[in-house]
DNA sequence: AACGTAATGTTATAATATAACATATTTTAA
DNA sequence: TTAAAATATGTTATATTATAACATTACGTT
């Protein structure tokens, strides 16, 4: 029996809380500095929490900003398909709710690409930088 | 007057021409490595020509795979939005050519997200790999 | 020609990420 | 219940990706 997904080793749980509780998605080095005070002592042993925690779903990676942020959705499709929206003024990342793996599997399968997963990251203003803009 | 869109710098040109000759994105250091024989001897001097390449559009950057690839497009809409189909099997990356950024700046609009550009990258199978695998 | 702008060349270093290996912990299953 | 297998950890070193800083050169504009 595999052991239950919920289960977090020490690291990885402590990755997590940090990301859970930032305000912006964080790079790896930011982590491994905010979690020194915990124990984790190399860059390493967050990466290696960061690839455990993405496998499983509960953090994605930004690729664009090379940065980590933590899953608000209740499920994830685990280490799959991520759509990101972007505050150009003041980093405010969401996720895209609205499931769109299906238009894109429509638009991949139009020239003949099977589609399996996608990255997609919007840039734009938030609702709230525009109001206070 | 502003110098003409289409005239490239002996740097930049090199960079484009490998590029434009390369089956698949390629590294920077790739690049460097291709380009040694040709004068270019610094990672700057490649990260100095990929920038205004990518600026006017005629280079884009794979953000997942820290990789470059040539525009095959016309003109594309310089420096902005790109959508990528890359193929998990054999690497080979092609743009989408249908404009989605409508259906983004639709989808955006609905949770209040003023759209302005996006990156956008397609996991999947290649028609080529679907019939010889 | 003199100026402003952009590109270049060069060295050094910052930022991001992984290799390699020894050890410890947990899970599984005989 | 314990030995084997799998997973996670700790640690040092190093690979990979990208930029800072500064001096110099080329080039279009007036």
């Amino acid at each position: 029996m595999s052991e239950a997904l919920d289960t977090l080793t020490k690291n990885q749980q402590t990755v997590l809380d940090i990301l859970e509780s930032a305000k912006e998605p964080l790079k790896a080095y930011a982590i491994l500095f905010d979690t020194q005070k915990k124990g984790i002592k190399a860059p390493l042993q967050v990466y290696r929490a960061l690839d455990k925690l993405i496998e499983i779903g509960k953090v994605h990676k930004i690729e664009s900003k090379n940065s980590y942020i933590a899953c608000k959705h209740k499920s994830c499709d685990a280490g799959t398909s991520t759509s990101f929206l972007i505050c150009e003024i003041c980093d405010l990342v969401t996720e895209l709710k609205k499931n769109v793996s299906s238009y894109f599997s429509k638009q991949s399968a139009e020239v003949n690409f099977s589609y399996s997963k996608h990255n997609l990251e919007i840039y734009g203003i938030c609702n709230n930088c525009k109001i206070n803009n």
